[in-house]
Order: structure tokens, then sequence, then C-alpha cells
DNA sequence: TACCGGTACTCCGCAACACTAGGTACTCAA
DNA sequence: TTGAGTACCTAGTGTTGCGGAGTACCGGTA
């Protein structure tokens, strides 16, 4: 995908897992597996855990050690009270960085 | 704007620069003034310059030294081909990501 | 038994980025 | 001569995602 995607990743990776654990509580293994589905297939494991152990340590999600049949416990994470704040504020900034590339774009047409 | 919106300008404020640019040649005065009028009314001066520094050296523009009636000379800057195409890489990326994320959004709603 | 692939998580060093917080220098008006 | 406006530059800092490992548990197969 290139260094520059790469960049853009930066601040939104993290939105984007919250976002997904709060479809349902998720572990690190089955995230990167649905990233790939989203499409984000250049997306590294370790990237993900990595991001999963900052976002629990900023109180945004509750984690659950659960036995898993084929291999080691899985690390299950559900999002709380303040991740869902975190999240909200997420989609705010989004939406306005969003909208403001959208208008440039449109400024630009034909450049 | 908070913690958060300052990680997602990475690797984003490049590829505004950059479509700044490639309306007209300008100068970081100008464009840090544009960024306000634009909305990123959190971008300080002392970043606009790192990135015009940055882009200069990776040859995406050409820079031509312009004398000011007021105060130092203004180093203005045109996009020349390598920038045309690193802008329009720029919008290919922004366009997956913001796709991606509008998905993620929708199947996320109420959440 | 030995090995391999799938599952599941962790760690370290790195480069790139935007920010903070300064600084320099020129012009003109009060 | 002091200040505000114009115009540019720099050093140091923290955060981020990536690359490239390693650990461990399990089932099937040769």
């Amino acid at each position: 995908m290139g260094k520059q995607a790469t960049e853009m990743l930066k601040g939104i990776l993290e939105g984007i897992l919250l976002a997904i654990i709060s479809e349902r509580p998720a572990y690190g293994y089955e995230i990167t597996a649905e990233l790939r589905e989203r499409g984000f297939s250049d997306i590294v494991e370790g990237t993900v855990y990595a991001v999963l152990l900052r976002i629990e340590q900023r109180g945004l999600v509750d984690v659950e050690k659960v036995p898993s049949e084929k291999g080691p416990p899985r690390k299950v994470y559900t999002l709380n009270a303040q991740g869902r704040d975190s999240l909200a504020e997420f989609w705010g900034n989004w939406s306005f960085l969003a909208g403001r590339l959208e208008q440039l774009r449109t400024d630009n047409e034909g450049n």
C-alpha cells in the first residue's frame, strides 16, 4: 500500500478497532481477520495487538480471558463507557476531517 | 482539538498542502492563512513550514524566491509533475480509507 | 514419536509525523 | 523606538504503525 497509506492510518486505526469492538466483544486474532475482510489487508498482527494493549491501558475496554479449544486463551475485549465516549469523539473528528477534505477535493477538481 | 485529531492529521496534512498548492502557486504564510479559512484552525505555522520543507526536499514542488513589499522574501511553491503524481496517490489512498470507514460507520450505527 | 500448520498473544527497535516553543529578520506606523 | 504584521526556520519531544522476531498450545499426519 505504500508508506503514505501507513501514515494515514495513524490515529485512525485505533478508531477502527474501537468501532469493531463496539459491534460485539472480540479478541485480537479475530479482529485481525475481520480487518482483512474489511479490506485493510496490510495491517499486520503485531500492530493490532499493540493498539489493543494501548486501549486497554487507557481504560477504554474491559478484558476477559476466555479459554480456547485450539491454542492459548483469548483476551476478549468489550467496549466500556469510556470507550464509547472515545469512539464518539473519533467519529466526530473523522466527520470533521472528511468534510474538509471532501470540500478541498471538489474545489480542486481537474488539477 | 485534542490529541486524537492531531494523530489523524498524520500523512493527511501533506496531502492537504499539495492540494492547496495544486490550485495555484503559494507560499507558507499564505498557506497557513488558507488553512485557517478552510477550518484547520489548529495547525500551527511551524508545522506548515516543516511539511513544506519536506515536500521540497522530496522534489514534489518547485521553489522560487519572490521579494515581498513587507517582510522577508517569500518562498513560492509550485506543484511539479512528481507532486501531481503524489497528490493523485494521496487522493487514491484517501478515497480507499474514507470508503472503508464510511462502511464501518454505517455497519456500526446505533452502537 | 516427530513434525508441521493453525491458533493466539507479546516484545523490541525503527522511521515518520505533527507539535511545542522558541528564534531570526524585514517593514511600517504610532 | 517600540510594536504589530509579514515571512521563514529550527531543535527537541511524544505518539504511532511497521518489520521481524519469539513463545505457547493444540490436532493431525507421516
